[in-house]
DNA sequence: AATGAATGAGATTTCATTCAT
DNA sequence: AATGAATGAAATCTCATTCAT
């Protein structure tokens, strides 16, 4: 790692252009960095491979993130919507799902956001000091779940679907990976759907 | 002159010593390794920060480790190591493990192993080219895994106790991170078990 | 991070400057890289030391040449370019040349180029593994120099010219080491130039 | 380069042992030395490398000759008394030597030396500073040649054959590089000993 | 005498970030 | 807005040499 040191004046978010070539470049950006992040991990992508995928230059990176921490928040606000969307959609139908749904429509979820997801996870497992946006991110997802669950069993305490959640993102992130590693029809992703199955029918029985 | 070519031959892994300060220096080294790793991952420990944490200089490093990969891999072998000898204790045991014991016997393993297990862990982790050292690691386990669920329930077919130890490989790693964020006594460490033990419970009932 | 792993993809040679600030700065970082090859050799001269003669940090030279190796084949590049000039102005006269003036033309063709050609013999010396690169320029030299020969004495075999220009790379090689060290009017030199033309009137005699 | 800054103190030039074992140890390391250098070049060749080469340690080389220095120096010690004889030789033919033997004398007499002959051609061309040492020794063998000449052609001018000498030299490493390269049987070995003895032919005419 | 661990300066290379044009 | 060159700190690795045992 070069000089990490944010030598950077007051600038912090990301600038939002608001004519049209700058929207095009700065969407062109980010899936760049989505696709290099996702190969390499959030550290060993670098701001000028980004740039280059993108098909610009650093300068032109920098313009519109001021940082790659400034990069990484803007991408992860993205994501941020994406999933809110997609538990907006599971959440409409979780009251009525029955256990396999519900199983299905969580563990596929992170799965299932492409091609995001991959850098996606990256970030989410990246150190770099915990940046405190990317807590952020986790804590929002463990919300997310949690609130699934309590809409789909409602009898189920606020904590236990709190630490509920804890061992369902860890399953959904696993799901990610493995469906990445062995694709979707693997062996053991069908071991990880029915593991998923069978705890939340034995946790949610007689809750639901 | 500090040409990266490879010019002394056949050097790989790491050189034993042979004397007695040289020994306790290694332990030492290897000790430092493993908290440094473990602390901040694998790319972003550094070199100098593992010989420091050791009262060493990255010479004295060097001397016995030639690279920061050969490094990796003596952590790894003496893992290897200390995970076959948990192995075989659960084994000895496993034909006559119910489920909770087999389930406690086997997420508890990597996170029993004090304090290796993160930098373990971390080096799994770990991308760097995926090196071929680190996926025999992860086979290894992936086969003691195998071998103990087929010694508790013999009708298991290789195959699916294969694809079950992909599924509880990611549990131990997960257990190991929660404990290490949580404390053991945290109400997902405990989600995490019993989701384990629901699962084992699930698949092994006919065949036990 | 430093890792020496090549995660850039294919970025191979040099970096071709856009701009005409940086066309000049790549002009004086050759030409400093060829003055400090000159007096060190190429292993013993060292990227900052060139980059300081040439005004510019490490950082910048690596902008441009992101290896020493590429910075190495670039100088060769551009000692082609030269060198090719230089044999096709031989070349011209070469079927009218009189031995005399064939062994003059040869002789001080490499020392007559100024100042690159003692970095280029420098670079031609070194060994750092033999770099195909290097191994080219050779060959291409000793091609020109068994084609100046055969336009010059068509009766020559190919085989024998080409075993003669082995010779007399030789030749031009002392000859330039020969002027650096004692000047373009030491005896040695005279000596070297006599023994030159006496082989090639004898070689080229009854073909002539 | 690492620290190349002598800082030992007054000890010079290598201590000679007086005991058997010692003598065998020397012997090897001389041995390992001049192999590693004629495959590496002299800087390129490690103190390290060479300890290991003759099964010996850093120490002991260190104990033996104080500084990669003077290992050079005692192994130029070593192939002047080799240098010496070979004159020595050649030399007491030298005065009814035909043209044509004496140039075979002359231009195998390096290439005939083996094993250490390329090392001490390594030895020759390494600049590192360009120490006195080696300028000794090629000074020594430039007056051995133009003795040599002397011998054979008593009206030779002493400054004409000194500039000879220089020449020739030249010739008899080329000599040694091309037997390494080529083979004995090489085409372009033959032009050398043939360029050589038109040389030696026309000089030598009037005055033999 | 011999061993082999320790030292530390220095080399190559990387990369986030800045800035003049 | 965009470009791309410049910066410089930091990382990995090397190696001649010293020194305690």
């Amino acid at each position: 790692m070069a000089s990490n040191k944010s030598r950077g004046g007051p600038r912090r978010g990301a600038v939002e252009p608001r004519r049209r070539p700058g929207k095009e470049r700065v969407a062109a950006l980010m899936e760049a960095a989505s696709a290099v992040i996702a190969e390499r991990g959030f550290e060993a992508a670098t701001m000028a491979e980004i740039a280059a995928r993108a098909g610009a230059l650093v300068g032109s990176l920098y313009h519109f993130f001021p940082s790659k921490e400034a990069l990484a928040e803007a991408l992860i606000r993205r994501y941020e919507g994406i999933v809110d969307e997609a538990f907006a959609r599971v959440d409409e139908r979780a009251p009525t799902l029955s256990v396999g749904e519900l199983t299905d429509a969580l563990i596929d979820l992170l799965a299932g956001i492409q091609p995001e997801s991959r850098a996606m996870v990256a970030l989410l497992e990246s150190r770099a000091e915990w940046s405190a946006r990317r807590m952020e991110f986790r804590d929002a997802a463990l919300q997310h779940i949690a609130r699934t669950l309590s809409l789909n069993s409602p009898a189920l305490g606020a904590e236990t679907a709190r630490h509920m959640a804890v061992v369902l993102l860890h399953n959904m992130k696993a799901m990610k990976a493995m469906v990445a590693e062995y694709g979707e029809a693997g062996g053991a992703v069908a071991e990880l759907r029915e593991m998923t199955r069978v705890y939340l029918a034995s946790r949610l029985r007689g809750t639901g």
